[in-house]
DNA sequence: GTAGCTGCAAACTCTTTGCAACTCT
DNA sequence: AGAGTTGCAAAGAGTTTGCAGCTAC
């Protein structure tokens, strides 16, 4: 039983081979899979898996905060899983979708939001950009 | 003639009376209104205007990044005229928004795109967070 | 055994679109 | 005059839900 899916029997989640199954592709996924490529994923798997069950559970994990959902202005929410914590740039000629880092960020963030007299809970930055063309080293 | 309705000319677009009705409302929200809040005080001056050309001006202004729109996880847009750069706290537990800006930070997020070898085009940051009750002043 | 989960299909919400009539320039 | 815009209603996309049967605990 993997470390993910004692987190949800420790919910009360009762841990299905259709649970299972989304839990393993959400392990494995490297990128940032909408529900659509999740239940196409499942498919391959189990192929008798429904996407009423992908949406059902893949709600079911950002409501234990399992998981981040995201959505990137394209009528439609991808998915994560919420191990660590990173943001996206999103490239806007391709589409494709780089994560980073920064500490400085991280602080930043906490002492906007207290000074705001805000407990920060959660927050989400995204960059838009253009891939720099002449790379003037 | 306003500036927005300039603006809004220099690109080519006809100066009917819907769409000077929404700039008016979008000029005048202190809040950020949905499509719904859009078109509702739309009708409050002009009874006759549709949903439609709510949608179709909203997405038009969007195009000229007159307005910006934004996905706060709650199944629907909601709009705010593009004026003053700025970005969103979110509060958990009203879900009333507050507005605030960080040199610091549009500095940094400048940094960290050109470092990934991108040049910025547009960002967004929300925060997500509980008053903090008991102000340890 | 039973509370919870699933697949199916229908329903729902938000948004977009085809079309004929109308209007800004 | 003519391209662009509008209201209407229908269609589309993404997501949720009621229900009867099934399954993990």
């Amino acid at each position: 039983m993997t470390e993910l899916e004692q987190r949800c029997a420790k919910a009360g989640l009762k841990m299905t081979g259709q649970r299972r199954t989304i839990l393993k592709i959400l392990g494995e996924a490297a990128d940032h899979p909408s529900v659509e490529d999740v239940y196409a994923r499942a498919k391959s798997i189990d192929t008798t898996i429904s996407i009423a069950t992908v949406y059902r559970t893949l709600s079911l994990l950002d409501e234990l905060d399992l998981v981040i959902r995201h959505e990137f202005h394209e009528g439609h929410s991808r998915y994560e899983l919420n191990w660590d914590h990173h943001h996206h740039l999103i490239d806007l000629e391709s589409g494709q979708v780089i994560e980073f880092q920064n500490k400085e960020l991280e602080a930043m963030k906490e002492k906007i939001a207290r000074d705001l007299g805000y407990e920060l809970v959660d927050h989400r930055l995204e960059l838009y950009g253009k891939k720099i063309k002449g790379k003037k080293k």
